[in-house]
DNA sequence: CCTGGTGATACCTTTAGGCTATTGACCGGT
DNA sequence: ACCGGTCAATAGCCTAAAGGTATCACCAGG
């Protein structure tokens, strides 16, 4: 069966003539009577019934007939919508963000776009960084504010530093350390550290570790938090130090003070998208996120 | 567009390889090509991406496999329904009764078809005579439970009486005649008619005038009801007394009194159908009407 | 630098969709 | 009852297009 047949049987069904039906089809009418016939045969079911000049549905042509409209109406709504697609005129994007501390950037390449391309719909999602890659390979979202780069083993992703903020020390209150304005980073070599698990932050270790690499040093880290607030509250309990983005301040917990480094320290916040993912969508917001970050730069 | 395309194209999108879906699809691999080239073309948008040996999904590839799917087992579906449709494993059937008064065949036939095809699905309708008719013409209903017969006007309806019931006088309590125990016929010439409206039920007028033609009389009528509720009402306030099949007895009124005819006068019950309508559980269902209105008798 | 795998191209074959001419049945009007 | 008109079915032919074969061009991986 092919659409042709169904055309053809909703055009006899329209108005129950094949002289008639075949002219509007631009087609001789034998052609017609055959290729209702084949319909006919190949489904084993007789949709029409003529009495010899008067031609009517029979009862399964008439739900048939229902079906045929359905199949056709629903083939010439797909080519208008995969054509308005490729026009860019409709489109989905579906954007990850980190869920606690995220900074200004995000809210206002959005209104950019949204300005540039209101027919695409912005799907926003809440994800770790783990998260983030998973779903960028398996592309349920285009694109993730991942803050760290992605870890080689997130095959087929593709990032980019978007900025590059100051980088603060996070120290329990009453820490020695916390009654200086700015801390040194040598002078964390004998502290212990608490970091984000691998699990939910991969990446996060190593950039910890060149991070104090930088003052010669390794941190040692007692313990893993799987989100931000538990690591503020490890921090408050006095469980150890950490390192992290200014944006963290943004996360105050009592108990916890933030120190800056001297000298200043800074590290990269990336996005980062799959290579093989071509939608358009997605390279006109990275153009829009790059420009507007170099802008506030 | 025809539904091989979809086949073609769904079939690729499978397994990203040209060679092997069309081996599956037991086609030679050019033919395969030329076609998706053909889909390609005719909708005017790419939906693969063939960097040499690498065939990966366009985004719009992407979002019309997702149609195409959609199509193809639509039609398939269509097929394999309109298939169990002919073979009598499904079907509808929509039978209308009189909203008030209607006797016991309707149950009895229900069960009865119901037991015999189990999966076509009986849906019922409380209507007027004149909405049946009207129901039949449109296909609304398959079949109606009218009572009186169709009116001439009402084209291409078939009818068929299934029961004869006793006529009851229908007369006020207070009614010098409510004294007796029997109404002759004749008593009712010089009295007072209310009726049924020819709006909602044609040929009530037609019925009435032709049994009281047989005492020999016309009745004259004061008042139309339009529902059978408003019928007794008008009766109870003496406005009138009419003719009813046995069954109006269900509908008790106070200040409403039921007396048989002497002679006894019986009328026709009559069910109706579509002359057009060729659907099977259509005739099953009037083969058991008939068959049980028989042995009830 | 070869070799296997893959899609594209060129060209031929075959299928089947389409056309013209005609038939046969029915219907409506005289 | 007959005739002309209408309409679907049938027969037979033509050709467009679907399908096949052979081959090329290109890349990947050894």
């Amino acid at each position: 069966m092919e659409l042709r047949h169904l055309r053809y049987f909703v055009a006899v069904a329209d108005d129950l003539n094949f002289t008639k039906a075949a002219a509007k089809l631009h087609l001789a009418q034998p052609s017609l009577t055959r290729q209702i016939h084949n319909l006919e045969e190949e489904i084993g079911v007789r949709l029409l019934n003529r009495s010899k000049s008067q031609v009517a549905l029979t009862e399964e042509g008439r739900s048939f007939l229902v079906d045929a409209r359905r199949i056709l109406a629903l083939a010439t709504e797909s080519i208008l919508a995969v054509q308005r697609l490729s026009r860019g005129e409709t489109g989905q994007l579906n954007i990850a963000y980190l869920s606690n501390f995220d900074f200004e950037l995000l809210p206002e390449t959005l209104a950019a776009f949204r300005q540039t391309f209101p027919h695409i719909a912005l799907n926003l999602f809440d994800m770790t960084p783990a998260e983030q890659f998973r779903a960028l390979e398996t592309r349920k979202i285009d694109l993730g504010f991942v803050g760290l780069p992605p870890p080689a083993a997130a095959g087929g992703l593709q990032w980019e530093s978007i900025a590059r903020h100051r980088t603060v020390v996070v120290l329990p209150a009453r820490h020695p350390l916390a009654r200086k304005r700015r801390v040194k980073l040598g002078e964390l070599e004998t502290v212990f550290f608490v970091g984000m698990s691998e699990k939910t932050h991969p990446g996060f270790r190593n950039w910890l570790n060149g991070t104090c690499q930088q003052a010669g040093f390794t941190p040692r880290v007692l313990q893993d938090a799987e989100l931000e607030p538990a690591l503020m509250t490890f921090v408050a309990e006095g469980l150890g130090v950490t390192l992290a983005r200014e944006h963290i301040k943004k996360l105050p917990h009592p108990g916890v003070a933030f120190r800056p480094l001297a000298p200043a320290v800074k590290s990269d916040y990336c996005i980062a998208w799959n290579r093989n993912n071509d939608s358009r969508a997605l390279q006109q917001y990275v153009v829009i996120v790059k420009r507007l970050a170099a802008h506030s730069h």
